[in-house]
Formats: structure tokens, C-alpha cells, sequence
DNA sequence: TGTACATCAGTGAACGCGCGTTCACTGATGTAC
DNA sequence: TGTACATCAGTGAACGCGCGTTCACTGATGTAC
């Protein structure tokens, strides 16, 4: 049952995406390889052609959700260069918080991840970057350096979907508290950078 | 084999500490009901004449471990009023970073918890208000509310271990700096509070 | 205080189950001639 | 272009293992009289 480089690639490409849904949803102890090869359309063993373990496949698909992430990041807006606010909308939002298995991945299994190996250690770390990036190109000049923050609201937007996901069921309001109260204190670490500045006041109530 | 009531209670709380302990080490999947009660000096049968499920005991684990570090938060100083300052020298440092077992169990196991069921849930909010609650009685005015900040600095503290803790692998450095930045910028979210000021300027240098 | 006995915390064998991984096999692909 | 055949992605049965949970049993505790 051979089948073409093409189609192997896709069924390679469909592992990592549906890995990375589920490992997002319920864990990457909460998932079988069964589970993620039966809903890939593909049997364990097909897994196991494409990758050594399920470590191995839970990097690639922990690197593949962080790339999508930060992906959808940067497209928040066309033309014009994203701002803080931007970021910050999408990703302390309610809807963030309920889509974990098209969320970040770092939000999802955080604390799981600092139990993996280092390849999936690596795979973290170069989203943690790719964050800290976008983030940085905001910023403008404050009292700690656009680094420093970047890296600060990095951790607190992930601490803030761990936290407002895990006190969900018992305190809604809770929950939503903190999201809101994460957006508005991260707002104003933007520092003096015209872009930030003339979101929050120029254009407040403008038509465009 | 029936014991005292005392014994009773004693293996009871036995079995609380060292679930806690290995939940946070091993994650709450990664660890079987054999290892915590065999660490406990007990057999699996005796773990489930005191708790009906492992996810009751999750749930009370959970709860002992916030107890623990809320009751570690508050004792930082004795006799003067604990600052900002104080909370964060001890909670972003690379000795909370590399004493899981010890540590702060959201910090260690949020992401899991967010999948558990609404007792856990119920622990996890508690042990959020009581970090908020310790952070807001150290804080000033500013231009956020010391409720939003104090949630937003809670969830900053969190993300900012479960980042550090998950690139330390593959990025011992981005860690470091991950703490680092943490520490500096949520130290500046204290507001005019004249006790965090005199810390932060007054006695820079100081003998006393 | 002394005796009889119900209680129930703890024991340990046993349960079914799903886990990650291995492996002999299949058969279409794609290459060598 | 046509034929022969090596390759190897994918199949599915089988592996040992540890999981959470159940349960008949034990025997010291602690209560009723």
C-alpha cells in the first residue's frame, strides 16, 4: 500500500495538524496515537512511519501550533503595522480563552511542556521568541527597555489564558476579570510610541 | 488493620502532601495512584477508603499546595508590611523556577488543571484570589485599578514560571531572561505607594 | 472497670482497559534498463 | 515507451505494561452494656 511522495507528505502534514488540535484540546498525556492516527484517517502504524515517537511527533506539532500562532498574529491587520493593542485584543479575548485547540499552544500545555525533552523544549522556545518579536516591534521607549517588556507580556498574556481557562468552570466571572484586567494593564506598557499613542487617544471614537 | 482516628487522619494528610508534591513534579497524569500511596507509606486500597477518586484527591491537593504558598507569600516578612517588591523577589526567581515540588502548584500544573472538573476548578480560584488578594494590599494608585493590576501581576507571575520553566532546556538564558524582565517590569506596576517607593528609591544602597 | 462485638481503615489480589511500540506483511510507486 | 523489480508508506495483529478502580478480607479500635 505504497502511496506517492505527495500524498505520504500530506498524511505526514495531517498527523502534526490533528496532534496539534488534540494534544491542545486534551493534553499530550490526554491523547493515544490511536486517537490522533484514526481521526488523521490513518492507522498507528502509519504514525510510527512518519515519526520515531509520540515525543517526536508531540515537537513537530507543539513547533507546527506555535508557527500558526504566531502566523495569525502578525495577519491580525494588512497594510498598516499592527499596534499592542492589536495583539492584545486577540489575544486576551474570550474567544482566545474558549478556542484552546486553535489557540496558543504554549497557553494550552505550558506546564506540560516543562516535562518534555528538549526538542520540544527548543520548539517552545522559538515561539516564546516569535512572541516576544511581534511584541517588541510596538513598543516604544519607557522605563524598562521594549525587550524587557516584550518578554513581560509575553509570559503574562500566556499566565492570563492558563489562568482565566482554569478558574472557568468554578468563577466565570472570575475568569473574565482577569482577561479584562490583563488587557488593560498590558495596554499600558506600550511606552511612548506614536502608533500606541494614537490608537488609545487620537482615534478613540474617530470614524477610521 | 483499622487505626486510630488520629493515624487516620494523619495518613489522609500523608497522602494530600506527597500527591501534591508528585503532581506537581510528574504532572497529575504523569503520576498513579500506586506511586503516591506507596510514598505515603500506604497501599492504593487505603487511598481510596479516604478518597473516592483520584480527581477527588487532584482537587485536595490542589488546595493544600495554594494554602501552602499563599501562607509561604504572606510569611516573606514578619513584623513589617510585606511590599510588591518582596512577593516578587520570592516568586520570580530561578529558586521558585527549579523547586517545582515546592513551588506554586498553578504555576506547575495550570495548564492541566483547566481540564479537570469544577472541584479543581474551585481550588484553582481560591488560590488565585488569595495571590490577588496578597498583591492588592501592597499596591497604590495608578492608572489601573490595584484589583486589575493585582490580576494582571498574579497572571504575569504564573506565565512568566511556566515560560521560564519551559524553555529552560533548550534556552537556558531565555529563561533567565524571562524572570528577569518579569521581575523588572511588573516591579514598576506598584503605583505611588509610599511603601514600594521608599524600597525601591529611599533605601537603594542603604545599610538599613 | 471488664467484656462482647460492631465498625471501618487498611490490605492485596484481581478486574478490564487503553497505552506506546513492534513487526511481518501488502501492494502501489517509481526507478533501472 | 514498455517491462521487471526494489522500495517503502501504510496495515493491522500482537506485545508487555501500568493504569484507575473494585472487593473480599483482616484485625485493631472504640463503643455499648
Amino acid at each position: 500500500m505504497k502511496v506517492t511522495k505527495e500524498q505520504s507528505a500530506e498524511n505526514r502534514a495531517s498527523l502534526i495538524r490533528t496532534a496539534s488540535r488534540l494534544f491542545k484540546t486534551y493534553g499530550i498525556d490526554g491523547v493515544g496515537v490511536a486517537d490522533i492516527s484514526k481521526e488523521a484517517g490513518l492507522t498507528h502504524g502509519a504514525l510510527y512511519a512518519q515519526f520515531s515517537s509520540k515525543d517526536v511527533l508531540a515537537a513537530e506539532a507543539l513547533a507546527h501550533g506555535l508557527q500558526q500562532s504566531t502566523a495569525k498574529m502578525r495577519a491580525v491587520v494588512k497594510e498598516r503595522e499592527a499596534t499592542l493593542d492589536d495583539y492584545l485584543d486577540s489575544l486576551l479575548s474570550k474567544k482566545h480563552r474558549d478556542s484552546i485547540a486553535s489557540g496558543c499552544p504554549i497557553a494550552a500545555s505550558g506546564s506540560e511542556v516543562a516535562r518534555k525533552d528538549k526538542a520540544v523544549s527548543r520548539s517552545f522556545a522559538g515561539g516564546v521568541e516569535g512572541y516576544a518579536g511581534a511584541f517588541e516591534a510596538t513598543l516604544g521607549p519607557a522605563a524598562t527597555t521594549e525587550r524587557e517588556r516584550a518578554l513581560a507580556i509575553t509570559a503574562a498574556v500566556i499566565g492570563a489564558i492558563v489562568v482565566a481557562r482554569g478558574v472557568a468552570k468554578a468563577d466565570p466571572e472570575l475568569s473574565e476579570e482577569v482577561i479584562t484586567a490583563a488587557r488593560r494593564v498590558l495596554g499600558e506598557l506600550g511606552g511612548s510610541n506614536p502608533r500606541i499613542r494614537r490608537r488609545t487617544t487620537l482615534t478613540k471614537g474617530a470614524t477610521n
